[in-house]
DNA sequence: ATAATTTTTGCAGCTTTCTGCTTATTTGTA
DNA sequence: TACAAATAAGCAGAAAGCTGCAAAAATTAT
């Protein structure tokens, strides 16, 4: 195996993996530790990753994810993101909000998509701002801490003013009687004005989420076109949702 | 077999197996080894493949190894850091650009600073987020993919629209003659003004700036207030810059 | 057709790169 | 603090690369 393509091979597990292990590498492309070290460490110096004890992290790691704490169900949510990406065509014009489910989102666009991206949650952003074809178009206003989210009425009225092809939300909480309901008051306005200005609204949560509540209400369950998790469509929790008219990924 | 047959052969076989090794196609072709490697020299001036040791790749490859550069003189942009925020104090309200040494300047405030910061920058903003007493304010608008910076009329009618305290500014090339010029038309823009809504305008540059030009006019050198560099204030390098009235640290 | 000229090719000798190993040092953790 | 794992530095053998040169092949001119 070449240099390069032992370090490429690196590459693409790190961007995959968000993390590696030299012994791992060691092993999977047979070569010493060291070998892999000063790939590392090349790689590193070209800022392609970050070099820490004992292997390597994904830049968009730290950067995106600098709480390091790893995301929760991060398979299930790669899934889901597979799927949502087949809604999106191109020159479309999609809004999305934040959350780790969208993040894994952005990361699964196919690099060939043409399209613009509303956003206004700084992961998502940061997400985006890597693919080579996509527009971002940053919604502006004061930063919620807690959601990495821009609030306030300069992004409301932003929303307002425009109509998009599709929105993607991730959510936290849904059942057929309350719709989704959230626990962030801020966000939920956003949400809501989202949702007014989309043809179309889509929505990622795993399944976990499901038939659960929060105590604000975003909307009813009827407003949302396409529901989005990791479950097979027939499976049974999902029954429901696809009676009450929801298309379901 | 003819030269041109035999790159025709070669360029064959990395696009069906992305690689090629030098040793291989000089059995299959029987030439020798350094025939088959100015073969290769040929065919990656020509931009066809990426010439490696032992072999080639195809261009494919190199797509997947294009990330994030790593940044320059990391050390003296923390120095610098340090210093300017020896300027900044409790209440304050900071307009702030993008670039490496802001993001330094973003890592080094002080966990008990209570502020407020106004930036389009997103990797600017994704540092602040991680700040717990600082109130960010993003500046929506497009993003800039080179520049990671926010641009267009919704960004400079915000800035426009406040009076900061203090504004910092990461620059590209400063003279006294000149004053500070740059590259990027988008940025510019919004330099100008945000240096116009501000108190006080806090240029940061790594000394090797010092005295270079770049073909965009930002603003007269009298317009700074104060300039941090990496070097002593006493520095020679620094001193035409004293006389002309600009405060250094 | 033949000679002159240019291009291409292989080779020898030398330099550089790559990789695994050893040893000393650092780092993380129990 | 001490112990195990990870790392850095230096070394050596092997592989690959480079340079100049001369022979061979191809092209052009006469």
């Amino acid at each position: 195996m070449l240099k390069r393509e032992r370090q490429a091979y690196i590459l693409h597990q790190v961007n995959l993996h968000n993390k590696v292990l030299s012994t791992t590498l060691s092993n999977d492309i047979a070569v010493s530790e060291d070998t892999i070290r000063r790939d590392l460490q090349e790689l590193s110096e070209f800022g392609k990753l970050i070099k820490v004890h004992g292997g390597a992290l994904s830049h968009s790691f730290s950067h995106i994810a600098q709480t390091s704490e790893p995301i929760y169900a991060q398979q299930q949510k790669k899934l889901i993101a597979q799927k949502a990406v087949s809604l999106i065509s191109n020159g479309m014009f999609v809004l999305s909000g934040g959350g780790t489910t969208i993040i894994e989102l952005a990361k699964a666009l196919p690099p060939a998509l043409f399209a613009s991206f509303i956003s206004g949650s700084i992961p998502a952003i940061s997400a985006y701002m890597h693919h080579p074809n996509i527009d971002v178009i940053v919604l502006g206003g004061k930063l919620s801490k807690t959601a990495k989210i821009t609030t306030g009425p300069d992004a409301m009225a932003r929303i307002k003013s425009l109509k998009a092809d599709l929105c993607f939300l991730g959510i936290n909480a849904i059942n057929l009687e309350h719709g989704i309901t959230d626990n962030d008051w801020d966000v939920v306005q956003l949400k809501q004005q989202m949702i007014a200005s989309s043809q179309k609204v889509i929505c990622l949560t795993i399944s976990e989420k499901l038939n659960t509540l929060q105590p604000i209400h975003v909307c009813e369950a009827a407003k949302i076109d396409v529901l989005v998790t990791e479950l097979e469509p027939t499976h049974p929790l999902l029954q429901p949702y696809v009676e009450a008219g929801i298309k379901v990924l």
